[in-house]
RNA sequence: GCCCCUAUCGUCUAGCCCGGUCCAGGACGCGGCCCUCUCAAGGCCGAGACGGGGGUUCAAAUCCCCCUAGGGGUACCA
């Protein structure tokens, strides 16, 4: 048996968005998995919707989300002369006829059809003329079908799917100005590629009748179909711009991790039994097209902040350090700081995104007077805690190496020494220290600023 | 309207193909407790679903039919 070539072919008329991201997914873990080839394939023959722009946003969104085609990509604007070539065969073989009935024509019959509450068919009364109405007349290429009998579909996810032919029409295949259309394309494109495995979103489900005809049409034999359910957004609509984020660049943005998304992604629609994480390699490994199911799935973008959160936990902290350096710089930390490390550390169990990572680093930047949060302030800078602060200050000065476990053992003395406990001063200690009530430990914040600073900061709070 | 697809906790899902082991399992989220210098993380406990109706069968979440609901499509878009 052949290698299986399986393609992602998004049309760059918009964002990439993670539904898209999905399919390609799909297909992509198919290649790998079973040594088959992915293959990128650019939708643009509609001119007037196309832009440059998108296709970079589909290129640099499958770049980030690592997976980069072993074909392509390759543009159907540029693949002009292939489709001609084909309709030209259609039209001698009879399977595509001229079509000189005008759009007007056509959406008044529409209309009408919708009236009566009928399924609307073209009327196919051009199939049988060779002329039109005059030499120079314009004329739309149309797939002459059967009408009647009935195709079947062996959906790998659906299962069997029969559609009437009767329920077909002779739709098509070029515009008046001669540009082949999508459905046309597809299955030239698709044939011309060798592609074994069309799989793709199931709102493609209902073209795929058309499509198989065509495939008999162009005298070849149709690939395996697998239509994937869609993605929802919480509205439970086919996701979109108004849902917020959606584009798979913005999920970059906000800080989530390219393999995060994979795992996550693949679990829409794809599981295997109660796994809920997977590496890329794991995917890879277990990934199996039967095992897609056939119900749409919403976006729960809290399981994906909580499984970002869970990898990033998990990564070894100067990895993790390397993948932030962008948000630092975003949030105006100097990525070289000698306490970065040391502060990653303390920082990492406690956030879902690298955006977040960069938000509670910032804490540490500024080394000079502490901006006290006003409701901190009054609960804890109270007048029993201040002078222990300023005795904690002194038994501090004292610490031989200013790190964590030094200054939490030196605490623990001077807690012990004073019958304290810990929760008299954890407070009013991070108040002084940071000038809010949330932090890493005190600990590592304290060895994060340093003696000095620590020491002026306990001062100055104990101070006014 | 018509055509197609789908239907298990709020959400992602296991189970369904090969009926009994399911008074339906896991995870996110939610509530509570524990841990605790705050916040997280972690641990434990809890609430929470087979859309409805008919069949078939000794037995149905699992098989069949109808209904309902949701989604998708219905372009000289992809």
């Amino acid at each position: 048996m052949s290698v299986p070539r399986v393609r992602f072919a998004p049309s760059p008329t918009g964002d990439l968005h993670v539904g898209g991201v999905r399919s390609a997914l799909f297909n992509w873990l198919h290649a790998r998995h079973t040594g088959g080839v992915f293959v990128l394939r650019v939708e643009d023959t509609d001119r007037a919707r196309s832009t440059d722009e998108a296709t970079n946003i589909i290129l640099e969104g499958m770049a980030w989300i690592g997976m980069e085609p072993d074909e392509g990509p390759f543009f159907q604007s540029r693949r002009g002369d292939l489709y001609r070539a084909r309709v030209q065969e259609l039209l001698a073989a009879g399977g595509a006829y001229r079509c000189w009935c005008t759009k007007e024509t056509i959406a008044e019959k529409r209309t009408a059809a919708e009236k009566t509450g009928t399924l609307f068919r073209y009327d196919r009364i051009c199939r049988g003329r060779t002329e039109g109405p005059s030499p120079d007349a314009p004329f739309v290429l149309r797939a002459a079908l059967p009408e009647e009998g009935e195709v079947v579909i062996e959906d790998v996810v659906k299962g069997r799917v029969v559609i009437r032919n009767d329920h077909l029409d002779d739709f098509i295949l070029a515009r008046a100005d001669g540009s082949p259309v999508y459905n046309f394309t597809v299955v030239v494109d698709d044939i011309d590629m060798g592609i074994t495995h069309v799989i793709r979103g199931d709102d493609h489900l209902n073209n795929t009748p058309k499509q198989m005809h065509l495939y008999r049409l162009l005298g070849a034999e149709p690939p395996v179909f697998a239509h994937l359910p869609m993605v929802h957004g919480p509205d439970g609509k086919k996701l979109g711009k108004r849902h917020g984020a959606a584009s798979i660049l913005q999920f970059r943005e906000l800080g989530f991790l390219p393999d995060v998304m994979r795992g996550f992604l693949a679990r829409l629609g794809w599981s295997h039994g109660d796994q809920e994480e997977f590496t890329t390699d794991e995917l890879i490994q277990l990934f199996d097209l039967t095992g897609v199911r056939g119900s749409a799935a919403v976006f729960d973008h809290t399981k994906l902040e909580w499984l970002n959160g869970r990898r990033i936990r998990e990564m070894a902290p100067m990895e993790l350090l390397d993948l932030a350096q962008p948000f630092l710089e975003r949030a105006g930390i100097p990525t070289d700081a000698a306490w970065l490390p040391r502060a990653v550390v303390a920082v990492q169990e406690r956030a879902k995104t690298l955006v977040e990572i960069a938000e509670k680093l910032t804490m540490f930047v500024d080394r000079g007077p502490v901006t006290f949060d006003e409701k901190a302030q009054t609960k804890f800078l109270t007048d029993d805690s201040k002078p222990r602060l300023a005795a904690l200050a002194d038994a501090l000065a004292a610490v031989e190496t200013f790190t964590a476990p030094e200054v939490e053992a030196a605490t623990s003395r001077f807690l012990e020494e004073r019958e304290l406990k810990m929760k008299h001063i954890g407070q009013p200690t991070r108040v002084a220290l940071t000038g809010g009530t949330v932090s890493p430990s005190i600990y590592d914040v304290m060895e994060i600023f340093g003696r000095e600073v620590t020491l002026d900061r306990l001062r100055s709070a104990a101070g006014d």
